[in-house]
DNA sequence: CACTGATTTAAACAAGTGTTTTAATCGGTT
DNA sequence: AACCGATTAAAACACTTGTTTAAATCAGTG
C-alpha cells in the first residue's frame, strides 16, 4: 500500500469533482470515499487545487486520444463528419460509460480552472483541430480560417447543447420527451444531415 | 429607507449572484455591496435561498417580455428566424447590456435551482415555443413535433456555445480571435445563413 | 414627549472547511 | 532486534459561512 493510497485518492477525488465540482467537492469526502485519512491529501498533494489538476490530468491522459494516424482519413468528408459527430456524441451523451473521466473534462469546459489550459492543448484542441480539418474539405478552398472557426462552433455547438442544459431541456419539453431525444444514432443523423446541408450551401454560394 | 434596504439586496445579490453563483455569493458580499447589514437578509427574506429565488425572479421579471401581439409574424419566416436570431445573440453576448438580469438568468440555465421551474415557464418557455412556430413555417407542415424540437436545438445550441463555453473558445483560438468573433451582426448572419440551409434541406427530402 | 412596532446594528453562534500538528504505525535495512 | 524514513491516524487549528440574538435606533401616533 505505498502509493497505493496516492491511486485511490486521486481515482475518489475524479469522482466526487465531476459530481460536485472543485468548490463543492470536500476533502473529507474524497477521503472518505478512498479510505483514506484527510490527512493524505496535503501529505501526497499538497494542497486541494493540486489533487484536483492532478485528477484532471489523469482525466484526459486516460480518456483515448486523438491518434490521427488511425483516424480514417480516406474516407469521403461527409462521411468522417458523421463518425465525429457519433464519437463526440457517444462520449458526451452515452450514459452506459462508467469513470468519471469525462464528466470532469465536460465540467472543466463549462467550469475553466487553472486545468483548462492543459485540457485544450492535449484534448479538445486535437479534437477541434481535426473537425476543422474535416470542414475545410467540405468548404470552399478559399475560405477564411476565420469563417471555418464559425461552422466549427456550429458543430460542436448543437452536440454540448444536450450535455450542458439537459435540466432545462427536461422542463421545457417534459423529462420523458427529452430523454426520447438522447439517442445517438438519431441526433448524430439529425446533427450531420443538418450541417452537411449548411456547409453545401455555404460551398455553393462561393462558386 | 422604509423597504429601501430590501430593494438595495435584491439588487446587489442579483449582481454578485449573476457574477459567482449560488453557492460561491456570500451574504456579506452582498450587503457590503448593498450597505446593508448582514442580519438583513434574514430580516427581509428568511434565508440566503429565498433571496436567490426572489433576485432569478427579478431577473425574468425585468427582462423584455416575448409580446406575441407585438412580434411580427408577417413576415417572411426566414426573416422572422433572423429576427429572433439577432435578439437572443444581443440579449446573450452585447457587453453594453448593463444590470445583471440576461447574466442571472444564464447562469441559471446551466446550473439550474429551485428557481428554474418559474423561470422556465416565464422566459424560456415562451420564446422556445416562439421558435418552434417559426421553425414549423419553414419545415416540412407533416414533420413531428419531436423533429421540430431537434431543429429548435441545433439553433440554440449554436448560440449557447458562444455564451457558456468562451473561455474555452479563447484558449482554443487564441484571445484576440475569439473576441473578434463577437460580432453580433457577423454571429446572426452566419448561424442564420448555416439554418436556413439546414431547414431547407429537411423541406426538400420530405418531397 | 412617551410609547410602540418596525428596522438596523454589532456581536456571537454553530457548523463546515482546508490545513497543520503531533504521535503512532508500517516496511525494509543493518 | 533495533533503527529509520515513509506513511498513516486522530485531533486540533484557523478561518469562513449562514444564521441568530439582543440591544439600539428610527418613524409614526396618541
Amino acid at each position: 500500500m505505498t502509493d497505493e493510497t496516492r491511486e485511490r485518492i486521486v481515482d475518489a477525488a475524479g469522482e466526487v469533482f465531476s459530481q460536485k465540482g472543485f468548490q463543492q467537492a470536500t476533502i473529507r469526502e474524497i477521503c472518505g470515499l478512498a479510505e483514506a485519512n484527510v490527512a493524505a491529501v496535503n501529505y501526497h498533494f499538497g494542497d486541494k487545487e493540486t489533487l484536483y489538476v492532478e485528477a484532471v490530468k489523469r482525466a484526459h491522459c486516460e480518456s483515448v486520444p486523438v491518434d490521427r494516424s488511425e483516424w480514417p482519413s480516406d474516407l469521403p468528408a461527409d462521411e468522417q463528419l458523421r463518425l465525429f459527430l457519433e464519437k463526440m456524441l457517444t462520449d458526451m451523451l452515452d450514459r452506459e460509460t462508467p469513470g468519471w473521466h469525462t464528466a470532469l473534462i465536460m465540467r472543466e469546459m463549462a467550469h475553466p480552472t487553472s486545468a483548462c489550459e492543459e485540457l485544450v492543448r492535449g484534448y479538445i484542441g486535437p479534437r477541434f483541430e481535426l473537425l476543422c480539418e474535416i470542414l475545410r474539405a467540405l468548404l470552399p478552398q478559399d475560405m477564411p480560417g476565420r469563417d471555418v472557426t464559425l461552422h466549427a462552433f456550429s458543430v460542436i455547438g448543437q452536440c454540448l447543447v444536450y450535455r450542458f442544459h439537459r435540466p432545462v431541456g427536461r422542463l421545457l419539453i417534459g423529462e420523458d420527451e427529452f430523454e426520447a431525444l438522447f439517442d445517438v444514432e438519431r441526433l448524430t443523423r439529425h446533427i450531420s444531415n443538418f450541417c452537411l446541408a449548411g456547409l453545401a450551401a455555404a460551398r455553393e454560394e462561393a462558386l
